[in-house]
DNA sequence: GCCGTTTTCGGCCCGACTGTTTTCAGTCG
């Protein structure tokens, strides 16, 4: 039973109590829990075994305590099964349409008593949705449309999915009639792995005006709504698009909350209560006295705290961090000197080594390493691939290639290629290419053995996820960094944009133990050598800086 | 259902937009 396994029984569980008409507070209570326990590092699984504490986690009471442990021993929670039985199962996936929620769910269940999607659409098309009170034809017309949609339910947008219709966008309002400061904002600011729309913030001396114009985009698909200060529209390719004009001395206070998190916004908004005072979207007041809104940092210094990048805005930590004064000085783009693994034409890779290093200098590198994946029964190639890597060396005056390799770490644990083979590279990655369905502790084992062979540097894409498409392995990862910590082995950060792993929670776990990462792109082409600013986002969502990630040294440094 | 260095009871974020109304409920972020 995966966290996330554990967190989708306490959303589920929200949500029809909220079709019920439960307690609205405890409704959120339970998505308060079902947060935490998404960005929990470690299994609960494994918590409930070692039989910890869990009302120690905050958002946790004695309650939902109780209930995890449920679930972790049946597998299934009985609250939420009897409360299954009470309704159809498609009344949570009416939750999805867009301006449907809990309230108008409840009406039309009462009062047209359908059990199917399908049974639904036909009372839409018979118009007997707009007879309801509370109902009328724009609404039904919203849940036919909705119905339709449903299969694209929950769809997030890789980071890099996203990127370029934001920078499109972003180029566009630039040119909005009296607009003077203009934003991304939201998880896309955040520098977040999926995001699920785009929040824009901008400052105007004319709202209205910047509003039309923005709904003019040409690849809007749809106009959700349009007011006098705020709009979302659909773009042609089914991202949401969320937008807020506000005047420029609010643009501040307007950014901070629409950056988020909602977490990280709420916890302000709580310690502004503390103090009696007030925050909205445009300012913190004392009374009427508006205190900071202009700039966003003001906002931070009024709490007495230093200003949170927005990769940091989670709620994990980071508020108290920053009244402490003790914020990490994040990693950026340009710290890195290196990219530590690339795959050139001798495997994966779309070029030869010599492209590969001519482009390498051209973007700014002082050292490469290429590693390629070879298996056990490639030796010539290797020995060819080796004095290419040679040959292109005695060239080059102020720049480096590093013998690499990548090769497969077997279910036992052991090394694809030998020892005599491995002893002729500077760095070797171990990956787990086969076998992924292993309990989590054969799994974390089989891993453990090969962090402690003495030729191994680096374990690359550990959990060898895809975003949204595989979760990867299970991994027991407290043994892991203890194993990688001890046996002084490298963790690297891989910045392809749907594997992006280690991820963020658990790479700020890993500093914790004082583990040192590699960013790298692990690119297949020149292009792809520019992912590595997706894997510099990641490094900076787990906390890290620049002295935490050995790539940013200005040589190569020899890891064994 | 969670939380608490004023509290173990009584709070729990708040403003914009829409569609339904005729002053507001529901939804969203």
């Amino acid at each position: 039973m995966t966290n996330k396994e554990i967190a989708k029984i306490f959303e589920e569980l929200a949500k029809l109590l909220e079709i019920k008409g439960e307690n609205p507070f405890k409704i959120r209570a339970y998505l308060n829990a079902s947060r935490e326990i998404n960005s929990l590092p470690y299994s609960l699984e494994s918590m409930v075994q070692e039989g910890k504490d869990l009302t120690k986690l905050p958002n946790i009471g004695e309650q939902i305590a109780k209930k995890i442990q449920e679930i972790v021993n049946t597998g299934k929670l009985e609250k939420l099964e009897k409360l299954k039985k009470e309704f159809p199962p498609a009344l949570l996936n009416l939750l999805a349409i867009e301006g449907l929620g809990a309230k108008h769910i409840k009406t039309l269940y009462e009062n047209l008593h359908f059990n199917t999607v399908e049974e639904l659409q036909e009372l839409a098309k018979e118009h007997k949705i707009q007879t309801l009170k509370g109902f009328g034809p724009k609404l039904e017309e919203k849940i036919a449309k909705g119905l339709k949609l449903l299969k694209q339910e929950g769809i997030r947008f890789l980071y890099a999915q996203a990127e370029p219709y934001a920078n499109e966008l972003y180029k566009y309002l630039q040119n909005a009639p009296t607009i003077i400061r203009l934003e991304i904002a939201g998880s896309f600011r955040r520098k977040k792995e999926t995001v699920g729309d785009l929040d824009i913030v901008a400052s105007a001396s004319n709202p209205q005006k910047v509003i039309e114009f923005f709904t003019k985009f040409p690849k809007v698909s749809q106009i959700v709504s349009a007011g006098d200060t705020r709009s979302t529209i659909v773009l042609d390719n089914s991202l949401q698009v969320d937008f807020r004009v506000v005047k420029d001395e609010h643009f501040g206070s307007a950014l901070h909350y629409f950056t988020g998190s909602k977490a990280h916004v709420l916890e302000i908004r709580r310690m502004a209560q503390d103090l009696n005072l007030k925050i909205n979207e445009y300012g913190l007041f004392s009374n009427d006295k508006n205190l900071a809104s202009k700039e966003e940092a003001d906002i931070y210094r009024a709490f007495g705290m230093e200003y949170i990048e927005p990769e940091l805005r989670e709620n994990r930590g980071e508020l108290e961090v920053a009244k402490n004064r003790t914020l990490p000085k994040l990693i950026e783009l340009n710290d890195i000197k290196a990219d530590m693994h690339i795959y050139s034409n001798f495997s994966l890779g779309k070029n030869s080594i010599e492209e590969i290093a001519n482009y390498a200098q051209k973007i700014g590198y002082r050292y490469i390493a290429i590693t390629d994946h070879f298996g056990s029964i490639e030796s010539n190639k290797i020995e060819q691939y080796l004095k290419e890597i040679e040959r292109l060396n005695s060239k080059y005056k102020d720049f480096k290639i590093i013998k690499g390799v990548e090769c497969d770490i077997l279910e036992d644990g052991s090394l694809t290629l030998n020892s005599d083979t491995l002893s002729r590279f500077d760095i070797v990655y171990g990956v787990i290419n086969s076998n992924f369905k292993l309990p989590k502790d054969i799994q974390s084992a089989r891993l453990i053995k090969a962090i402690q062979n003495p030729y191994l540097s680096a374990i690359s894409h550990i959990s060898n996820r895809v975003i949204q498409q595989d979760e990867g392995i299970e991994l027991n990862y407290k043994e892991i960094f203890n194993a990688l910590k001890s046996n002084n082995k490298l963790l690297e950060i891989n910045s392809q944009p749907n594997r992006l792993d280690i991820n963020d929670i658990l790479a700020k776990e890993a500093k914790k133990y004082g583990i040192k990462f590699l960013i790298n792109s692990s690119a297949k082409s020149l292009e792809e050598l520019h992912y590595i600013k997706y894997g510099v986002n990641q490094a900076r969502r787990g906390w890290l800086e620049k002295g935490d990630v050995l790539n940013c040294l200005m040589e190569f440094k020899q890891i064994l």
